[in-house]
RNA sequence: GCCGGAGUGGCGGAAUUGGCAGACGCGCCGGAUUCAAAAUCCGGUGCCCGCAAGGGCGUGUGGGUUCGAGUCCCACCUCCGGCACCA
């Protein structure tokens, strides 16, 4: 790692000689002592019930930190930004006497040390322990408060395998609609040999009903069938993101708009491929319901939502004539059934080929052949009001409303993967109909009237028809609909949409119906380094799971774990592990040969519980045991977890749906896992891009005369290279990718990380984002040297206190601590600090404090700059850490001044300011204000006409015109 | 396109409930100290006019409500984030 060039102050506060001034030296010194005695003394061990020391009487504060993946780069100052700030609340809670448990541990599976694995030949195990042990180090020099014996990575096999064991309890587990919720497996398989559950045509299992098979009637590979079509975790040829070039699938989440890959940006495909899924859609619902009770930022509960997509609606059977089965369309808009002139099916769906006439059949072969080679990329270019393409098939079908017979179509803009994959097109009022039908000269009739005085959108305007019309795609009243059972004439289309949708129900032609965009997971990626599934395949193709006991299914060692990479999107993919050593892969047990699956789990896998293992990390016998995890868990789960906005719909939603499942089945006490979401902004600083547009290193570009960028103030205008080459400097989050990683190591090192702390908590409110400053560290830095030498004579390095107080400084005192503890509380350190840099210059200012003064504000600064309070704390004469030391408490009547300054307003402009009694009434304000000789001058004669008095804040004088 | 979030001095930001806009810090200017420099300390610092006293303007833009608007309402502009043919 390059040093960046050190700036000025810091190069002399390294080398002030004065050992008893706050220098980066002494600051260095303090530290890792009080480092290595919170160590020694395990100050910030949290006990659980039933440990030696656990006290019950006091509340409980669970305080978790997103952990990190555990990169070649170590931490940078991103990372501290959250951490710190859960630190501060964290140190502040124990001294309001809080049992805090606040842990740390290492997201460690992944693809990035698999690459570099791959690339220079070093086992990922190795160098995943290297750079923990880099981030442990980096973490502990920032004196954050975590209780380290409880420290966990996830890829430890004491750790994974309990994520073996969550996997093989959603294997083993089924969503019983009955009840809402996850049931063990053997209660479907109890249900169906009992008659009360049957099997419908699609291996479903549906309470008993007409037509129904029933269990004694199916055979041994229909029963497996029917139980793996229920089970949570499951295996199915589905179409999965390919990547040829990573030589594995993706989740949908890991995919661009693009259409490439998250990481590495390769191209990715669709094809179909038996993969383990995660049945999460069970949970779409209650995932998105119980939003409405955690404490979480509005938009990530958006952002759920919308990932989650509920929408309601009705499925309605259009009759078709070639076959007995009706096509079944989804439509949020049933009122508007009497409307559809043609249907439109995905060119995947089933019923195409039964449909299509043989006149039909070579252009709907084309088109499908078509659409199958053109990538998402291009497919997603022509979303949005684009070119429709689509051709017909020959088949028609019936409107069940008009009765009428209209053509069915295939066109790529209907997606296989919502819905039934077919929809009713009405052109009239849905914005892509409405482009396909004017395209293909298909019928636009209306029925739906916009409301009076309605103005067509900028989009609905823009589709404009030569004659004019527009589309119209919102709620109205509904004409034309009408047939000899039914008319929706007249109503709004809310009741339109209930009377239509009554009218299906009770003619069998259709029902109510919610659909949600979520998709089940895709589980399985064909990588090494994460962890195995717990799961045998037999010869015959049965799957079996292998035995809790059994648990964990050891990752094997192996020298080559390179992923198969392929520039053919069809070349089958072949796990890294199916070169594994046959003692590892072969599993022979009763005679029958078993091959181990061979893809591993999802990075998501790991983190999706490490918040439960936390509170019981060595518990070899359970995941977690029953009373810790009642006791940490109580009140809705983690009581306070920070976080980047990144995760917001990928690890949350994830962890949400495990939580969720693990409740059902009774080994968690809350439904939801995080009670209280808090996401930190992000730090940001210039990045730099080549010519061909590629992000060069930060630290080595230079401006014009060779200066390092980070050093250029003047940015308007400034000329940046790399290499001697021109490159154009962008904006943006600092880290990895965009090549602009700070250590906090090196602020440290210049500063202390005292001071680092405060920066990074001064730097503006927690939830923003901001830029990277290095310029404005020293002003932290300056805080604590002026704080230090007001307890401490830097000639002596004895304490310097005066015997009276100061009454003026003891009322600051009171209200620093009343503010200091306030904002604490709203997570505003920024202000909080500045508090805190106000009451020292008043204390300089005033010729210092007493013992107990220069007490209590050394109280109020070790939450944020612990080490120094530690330090002067021991000066002080303690034996013990401040660490749980009862926090400061403030005298409300000292807070309040006695007397006030108010402003007094002519005309909303300030132009007096009077001084009154803090109690005075308003009418005596008045008189005094009146009777003002400045007041009176600024008058000049105008008569009042009104007086605002606003005790305490400001007087505002109406006055007459003229 | 749709859905969120945000625009305040040279810079980071403050103003918690409609009540003195710019707390605090950086930077800059001046002074003390010093052989000199750094560090440190003291004072000043929104912009414009003025020697000053004082005056005018000022929270992205334009309007509105109010005794009073950074804060509330309407319209728009810019930037950031999410989603994107989801029927």
């Amino acid at each position: 790692m390059t040093k960046s060039p050190s700036t000025k102050p810091a190069d002399t506060a390294t080398a002030d000689r004065n050992p008893f001034r706050y220098s980066a030296q002494l600051a260095g010194e303090i530290e890792s002592r009080w480092q290595t005695r919170w160590e020694r003394d395990r100050t910030f061990a949290a006990h659980n019930p039933g440990d030696p020391g656990f006290d019950a009487t006091q509340p409980k504060l669970y305080c978790l930190d997103m952990f990190p993946y555990p990169s070649g780069e170590g931490l940078h100052v991103g990372h501290p930004l959250g951490y710190i700030a859960t630190d501060i609340y964290c140190r502040f809670r124990r001294m309001r006497g809080f049992n805090v448990l606040h842990p740390m541990g290492f997201d460690a599976f992944g693809l990035p040390a698999e690459q570099f694995a791959v690339e220079h030949g070093v086992h990922p195990r190795l160098t995943t322990e290297r750079n923990i042990a880099t981030m442990v180090r980096q973490l502990k020099a920032l004196g954050l408060s975590y209780d380290w014996d409880r420290r966990v990575a996830t890829i430890e096999p004491d750790y994974y395998k309990w994520t073996q064991w969550i996997f093989l309890q959603l294997y083993h587990s089924w969503f019983d609609p009955r009840v809402g919720k996850a049931r063990p497996i053997d209660e479907l398989s109890r249900g169906l040999e009992s008659g009360e559950l049957v099997v419908d045509d699609h291996h479903r299992a549906t309470p008993a009903v007409e037509g129904g098979r029933v269990w004694a009637d199916l055979n041994e590979n229909d029963r497996v069938a029917v139980l793996a079509n229920h089970r949570l975790a499951y295996l199915a040829e589905v179409p999965v993101n390919w990547c040829p070039a990573l030589g594995t699938v993706l989740a949908n989440e890991e995919v661009t708009n693009e259409g490439r890959s998250d990481r590495g940006n390769h191209p990715v495909y669709k094809r179909p491929l038996k993969q383990w899924m995660l049945r999460i859609t069970a949970y779409a619902e209650r995932l998105a319901d119980d939003l409405d009770h955690v404490q979480w930022p509005e938009p990530v509960k958006l952002m759920q939502r919308n990932w989650i997509g509920r929408s309601e609606g009705a499925m309605i059977d259009f009759p078709i004539k070639a076959t007995d089965e009706p096509i079944r369309v989804f439509t949020t808009r049933p009122d508007t059934v009497f409307g559809a002139t043609y249907m439109v099916l995905a060119p995947e769906h089933p019923l195409v080929d039964r449909i299509t006439t043989d006149q039909q059949r070579r252009v709907v072969t084309d088109y499908r052949r078509q659409t199958q080679r053109r990538s998402e990329v291009e497919r997603m270019a022509e979303a949005g009001g684009g070119e429709k393409t689509g051709v017909f098939t020959g088949g028609h079908a019936v409107n069940p409303a008009t009765g009428r017979e209209i053509p069915i179509w295939i066109a790529d803009y209907v997606l296989m993967g919502y819905g039934t994959g077919a929809i009713m097109a009405v052109p009239a009022h849905d914005l892509r109909d409405w482009v396909f039908a004017w395209r293909f000269d298909l019928p636009v009739p209306t029925v739906v009237e916009p409301p009076a005085g309605y103005e067509p959108t900028s989009e609905e305007a823009a589709l404009a028809a030569p004659d004019k019309r527009c589309p119209f795609s919102g709620w109205g009243t509904s004409v034309n609909s009408a047939n000899d059972e039914v008319s929706l004439d007249g109503l709004p289309s809310d009741e339109a949409k209930r009377i239509i949708t009554e009218w299906l129900e009770s003619t069998g032609r259709g029902c109510r119906e919610v659909q949600y965009k979520l998709r089940d997971w895709l589980f399985s990626r064909q990588r090494y380094w994460g962890e195995p599934f717990p799961m045998l395949h037999a010869p015959d193709g049965r799957t079996v799971a292998v035995d809790e006991s059994e648990l964990p299914v050891v990752l094997p060692e192996m020298e080559d774990f390179t992923p198969e990479a392929s520039d053919d999107p069809e070349a089958p993919p072949r796990p890294p592990l199916a070169r594994a050593p046959e003692s590892w892969r072969i599993v022979q047990r009763d005679g029958v040969r078993y091959e181990r699956e061979l893809n591993t789990m999802p990075q998501w896998a790991g983190s999706c519980w490490y918040y439960l293992r936390f509170i019981d990390p060595r518990n070899d016998e359970q995941l977690v045991g029953h009373d810790a995890e009642r006791y940490w868990m109580a009140g809705g789960g983690v009581d306070f977890y920070v976080g980047g906005v990144e995760h917001a719909v990928l690890h949350l939603l994830y962890a949400r749906f495990w939580h969720k499942v693990l409740y059902d089945l009774g080994h968690v006490s809350t439904p939801e896992p995080f009670g209280r979401l808090f996401n930190q902004g992000y730090i940001q600083g210039y990045a730099y891009r080549d010519a061909r547009g590629v992000v060069v290193p930060a630290a080595e570009v230079v401006d014009e005369n060779g200066s390092p960028a980070a050093e250029v103030q003047d940015r308007a205008g400034a000329k940046f290279f790399w290499q001697g080459d021109p490159v154009t400097q962008e904006y943006g989050k600092i880290g990895k990718s965009l090549k602009n990683v700070v250590s906090p190591d090196e602020i440290c090192e210049e500063y202390g990380c005292d001071t680092l702390r405060l920066y990074e908590m001064y730097m503006g409110p927690l939830d923003a984002s901001k830029p990277w400053a290095p310029r404005d560290i020293i002003g932290p830095f300056r805080f604590l040297q002026r704080a230090w030498r007001l307890a401490v004579d830097e000639r002596t390095g004895e304490l310097t206190m005066r015997d009276e107080p100061d009454a003026d400084v003891e009322r600051q005192l009171h209200r620093t601590i009343a503010k200091v503890t306030d904002d604490i509380e709203r997570l505003a350190y920024n202000t909080a600090i500045a508090a805190l840099i106000e009451l020292v210059n008043a204390a300089t200012s005033a010729g210092g404090l007493t013992r107990d003064q220069l007490q209590r504000f050394v109280l109020l600064l070790a939450p944020f700059a612990p080490h120094v309070a530690e330090e002067l704390w021991a000066k002080l004469g303690h034996q013990q850490s401040l660490a749980c030391e009862p926090w400061p408490s403030y005298d409300p009547a000292l807070v309040t001044h006695d007397q006030v300054e108010l402003p007094v307003q002519l005309q909303g402009k300030v132009r007096a300011r009077v001084t009154v009694d803090a109690d005075a009434d308003p009418a005596l304000i008045e008189a005094a204000v009146l009777a003002d000789e400045k007041v009176k001058a600024a008058l000049a004669g105008r008569s009042v006409r009104k007086v605002v008095v606003v005790p305490g804040k400001i007087v505002n004088i109406v006055v007459g015109r003229g």
